[in-house]
DNA sequence: TTAATCCATTAACATATGTTAAGTAATGAG
DNA sequence: CTCATTACTTAACATATGTTAATGGATTAA
């Protein structure tokens, strides 16, 4: 679980005891491609962490399937709302190539706080920058049209090359025939 | 500071001790309608609780200015991620009305930390929310149109009493002739 | 009070995105 | 390999929002 631990590790120093506690809320979950790993309905009780593969989020608005999130190797997934409030979630994750995940049982992750107020912490920095990445996700959704979000998507090679564009056009928030257009015109200037 | 203890109380239980020492590293701080409480380009070290009147964030993009987020009675507001980096902030809080802030000395709260982990732990559950709340406007903004977007919006009476249509139009993510063009067709339905 | 500025609306036209439908290319199941 | 399905593109038209400009009412400063 190296990489795990290196990713917090980035975050807060921790002992080898923590260290050893979190290992044993974790889990390894391998899965292949179109893999559903947490439905929606189910309530979430798991923080992913992506050792390899591509997975998404997702959920229905009106009937239709919008992507919300990409996570590729290196980062972290979970369906934040349900694992706080304990109730169904409306998302689903899922894998859009094979991969491998770990799986950190939250209900047990909690209560090491008890006792590790580090991990407390750790859990703390994790969730301020998440509220600061979904900030600036508002920031760029309400003031950038879905020509430059497309734009800035597509230098993240690696999600362009393994993520069908159905997807990838839900989760700018446009349709497909959009997206389309915006490639075909961004490809001739 | 009754009103901004019922809040935190609310969320966690505090002891008498944890609440006297909240209380040292708050001041009070009165304004009057359009003073700006905290300019661009300072470094925020304050989370504020506002008592009355109403307030906006701000920021510019592309030289035209953006409402961020109105708060009203009872609610925080803050410029978390200067907070948090410790780096001088593109956003400004402003108020809208004459009003009165609780302002909560962000160094001297987050010291307290060590003391009491209570504190630290009321501080988790207001980043819980918050992110839970901007997760949930992602999905409004990108998914409802800005009609609907408004008629969400008029529902807060309030809001809509005190704030100039201009302020509301670019919380919006519209300009302010499209929230005309807006009010002006939905008052006919 | 007057003049200047700001706020909100409306109109006319431009652009971006949605919707529906059709066609082609790629993928997967048997 | 073949057929069926899925993914992507393109076209035509509809709708939403942007841009610019003009106007009148409200607010503010002198």
């Amino acid at each position: 679980m190296k990489e795990l631990f290196d990713y917090f590790g980035q975050l807060i120093k921790l002992s080898e005891t923590e260290i050893a506690a979190i290992q044993k809320t974790c889990s390894i979950k391998k899965g292949s491609k179109q893999e559903i790993i947490e439905a929606i309905g189910s309530t979430a009780n798991a923080i992913y962490f992506l050792r390899s593969g591509v997975v998404r989020t997702f959920y229905y608005k009106d009937g239709i399937e919008v992507t919300e999130y990409f996570a590729l190797a290196g980062d972290l997934v979970a369906r934040v709302k349900s694992l706080l409030t304990n109730k169904p979630s409306a998302k689903a994750i899922q894998l859009l190539e094979d991969g491998e995940l770990i799986a950190i049982n939250a209900t047990q992750f909690f209560e090491l706080f008890k006792t590790y107020p580090n991990i407390e912490r750790l859990y703390l920095l994790l969730l301020e920058a998440s509220y600061i990445a979904v900030v600036e996700r508002v920031e760029n959704i309400q003031f950038h049209s879905a020509k430059e979000r497309y734009a800035a998507l597509i230098l993240k090679e690696e999600l362009m090359q393994k993520v069908p564009l159905k997807y990838i056009a839900s989760y700018l928030g446009i349709t497909q025939v959009s997206l389309s257009r915006i490639r075909a015109n961004s490809t001739i200037s």
